[in-house]
DNA sequence: CGTCATCTTGATTACGCTCAAGCTCCGTGG
DNA sequence: CCACGGAGCTTGAGCGTAATCAAGATGACG
């Protein structure tokens, strides 16, 4: 966020632009790319956790999903970028150039992965439409956590998000999301430890909650 | 919807497997693929209109899409359809194997066709989600007309599908789509000449309630 | 012309938003 | 080491938009 890291950021963006496949840091809250940028990069998380997001004229918000490490994203049909992409802590970021990837010797196979990388990424979008479509707030909160255990694994969950987040993903607000959160705790499907830690408390009821 | 009709659809799917790029009839209502099916055919409508469907436990539903003539559908990252495709109206619809597509002359060619019509899917998704997290119920119908309008161009505009299936894809009531629809042909935004035809009063005024 | 599905309209309810305080957690400086 | 300050989170009161429940109106089709 600091004047430092973002002239830093920019310079090895330039870089990245003609030795594609190099890793750039970015910290707290830095602009990975624009909205209405051009799409000629294609980017991956190697450490820490990006946000795609939208903003309108009247300055509502939109988040299209979070990556983390080992996800792709940035992947686009059209020749601008209708989502801006964020990091959401100090992180990583690997940036490919779309044109030289189409001159690599393993062709077939990059394009392979893209493809595979870009359904994966409508199936998730398609999934977070049903969510934003059809669910109430509770189950729309219960939904982002069963969600974000399930990809982290392990006992313990960290947000990497701030409650402004997690409300611009679900099309809420955060004095709701905070609710949810207090009443799934308080019903005892989750167990908060400070703000950004949690643990399922009861599974089957969450995974019941959340069932498609 | 007939049994007749529904018999002949399943012959001729059964056929479109051994002979792939067939053209299927289907009729108003009729199922083309369900939920959970296996995805190894790929669609395109010939003439005729389609919904991507999604059904969950409670019987909320959600509408992923409107594919009109031209238009693939049915692309899938997983093994199994998340939606369900049935026909709007009487339509036609071209069916791809997609192994078979694999083993083409000119395979580069079919996978670029696929991976643009993916991306672009990718894209009016997004847009989708964006208007169920961000949108209000009037700014969703009107988006929807609006849309409808872009798409299909001329003056007159015909709906093919029904308050049902606009209030799933827009994640409203059927009869907040009615009290909405009702709003915008007061204000002279639009007119209705019976409740599937409808013309653009006021192009500006409606461009200006969509805006993102 | 009658029947049934679809669409519209009306009255009321409720879920999530808005506006407004407090609270908690940190980092900073006295 | 504690006081101060600020950002982020929680809680509360009241409101508004869209959902629900319930009749009617319209229109398509036999």
């Amino acid at each position: 966020m600091t004047a430092q890291i973002v002239t830093f950021a920019r310079a090895a963006q330039a870089d990245a632009r003609s030795f594609p496949g190099a890793t750039i840091a970015y910290g707290p809250g830095e602009e990975i790319y624009a909205q209405a940028e051009e799409t000629d990069l294609i980017y991956r998380v190697t450490s820490g956790a990006v946000r795609t997001t939208r903003l309108d004229s009247d300055g509502r918000r939109q988040i299209g999903d979070f990556y983390y490490a080992g996800d792709f994203f940035g992947l686009e049909a059209g020749p601008e970028h209708r989502f801006s992409a964020e990091a959401l802590c100090e992180s990583q970021v690997q940036v490919f150039k779309r044109t030289t990837l189409a001159m690599a010797d393993d062709t077939a196979g990059v394009e392979r992965t893209i493809w595979t990388a870009t359904a994966r990424e409508l199936e998730r979008t398609r999934e977070h439409l049903m969510m934003l479509g059809r669910k109430t707030a509770r189950e729309k909160v219960a939904s982002f956590l069963h969600d974000l255990a399930d990809r982290q694994g392990g006992e313990v969950q960290t947000l990497v998000m701030g409650r402004q987040d997690m409300a611009d993903y679900l099309g809420l607000t955060i004095e709701t999301v905070s609710r949810m959160l207090t009443q799934l705790q308080a019903e005892g499907l989750v167990t908060f430890t400070g703000c950004r830690q949690f643990r399922i408390g009861n599974r089957q009821a969450m995974t019941r909650l959340v069932a498609a």
